[in-house]
DNA sequence: CTCGAAACGTATCGAGTCGAAACCTTAAAG
DNA sequence: CTTTAAGGTTTCGACTCGATACGTTTCGAG
């Protein structure tokens, strides 16, 4: 008999699987590869932290000249914008045109994982929701890399009034609507209590 | 705030590509793709139904011609075997070599995902995936995609006695053994009642 | 029995991914 | 001011992937 463990590995795996080839042919009409929707996806996302080539690299798993290329395409088909730091000449920003973001809009990526859940009760998804992310945590901690999570799950924000925010590390302020944004710095608060 | 649907499509995609990237880390020694390692972990479960290019290229969610491809590449290392099948000369046989199952059992892939896991109650992991295969079996339909599943979860198995089992749709019989293997003819049985 | 359609598999082509390595520019450190 | 490091880009070669065309074998209809 099979361990407990190894049956939801074989389901997580089947299931990205699955993701992935939708995320293929969701592209097709595009000509985009799955890859560049996740980054388009990514970028959605992203705080003003982490709207990098680097970072993206970081949350994609891959390497920076890699991504370069990936992003070249982006520019090329007018999807993305890259712009100088002001501050810092080595960085670039990326940023989603409004043509990048229609396409997300267009494709409805999420509409089928909502219907395919609808029928569970938001108790069990939530239940799900945890050990997976105990085990995301766990695996990334294990090979190094971030955990790319919003500022409102990290240990660095600062909740200073309502709806007032302040990054810990930056010493930035923080908007009520970035503070549900993906982070590159981003470290879990300990959760020592169950 | 985000759907709970959602935050659990986050984590399992996050997850799916983390699980992705290690195993495109794990290959590199051996020079192998991800594509080539879904693949010989795909044979070494596959029954005999379900050993053969086609069959694997339903499973991964590609084209005949694209496996082909990789299996090209698999047959030159001489990590899997090719035989034409007796009765179809249409049909080829796909086959692990000894040298293919030492490869996986040396990467060791699933070790992370076991230690990730540990600490987590087994009833909480069996609830996570049961709501994570209602998804997986919800989008693999919707998609007229195969599911893939073990005989033992078949509505075509018969179990006709002690360790003596009947597919209904080949009619043949099955060994205990070959029950816990992958079937592309898998329908699952249906589950009306919780 | 023969002909045509369907199924399984292979070969070829072009666009794109991907890591590795080299390279450039800017920033930081001494 | 020199060295070192960091962010990004470029180039190269192996490989993925879909589309398409092709070859073989099987099966069914007349």
């Amino acid at each position: 008999m099979k361990n407990q463990a190894l049956i939801l590995l074989d389901t997580v795996e089947r299931l990205g699987n699955l993701l992935r080839v939708g995320l293929r042919q969701s592209g097709i009409a595009q000509g985009l590869q799955p890859i560049h929707l996740q980054a388009l996806l990514y970028l959605s996302e992203a705080n003003r932290y982490s709207n990098t080539p680097q970072a993206l690299a970081e949350y994609l798993g891959l390497t920076k000249g890699t991504v370069s290329q990936s992003l070249l395409l982006l520019a090329r088909r007018r999807l993305i914008a890259r712009h100088a730091d002001e501050k810092d000449g080595r960085v670039v920003r990326l940023t989603l045109t409004d043509k990048g973001k229609e396409v997300l809009k267009e494709l409805g990526l999420t509409n089928a994982w909502r219907d395919a859940l609808q029928a569970a009760s938001p108790a069990r998804l939530s239940s799900a929701t945890k050990v997976l992310k105990e085990a995301l945590a766990t695996l990334q901690a294990r090979n190094g890399h971030r955990s790319f999570g919003v500022c409102l799950t990290c240990r660095h924000n600062l909740h200073i009034g309502p709806r007032s925010y302040v990054c810990g590390l930056t010493k930035e302020k923080l908007s009520s609507r970035e503070v549900g944004k993906i982070c590159r710095e981003h470290s879990p608060v300990e959760e020592n209590a169950v």
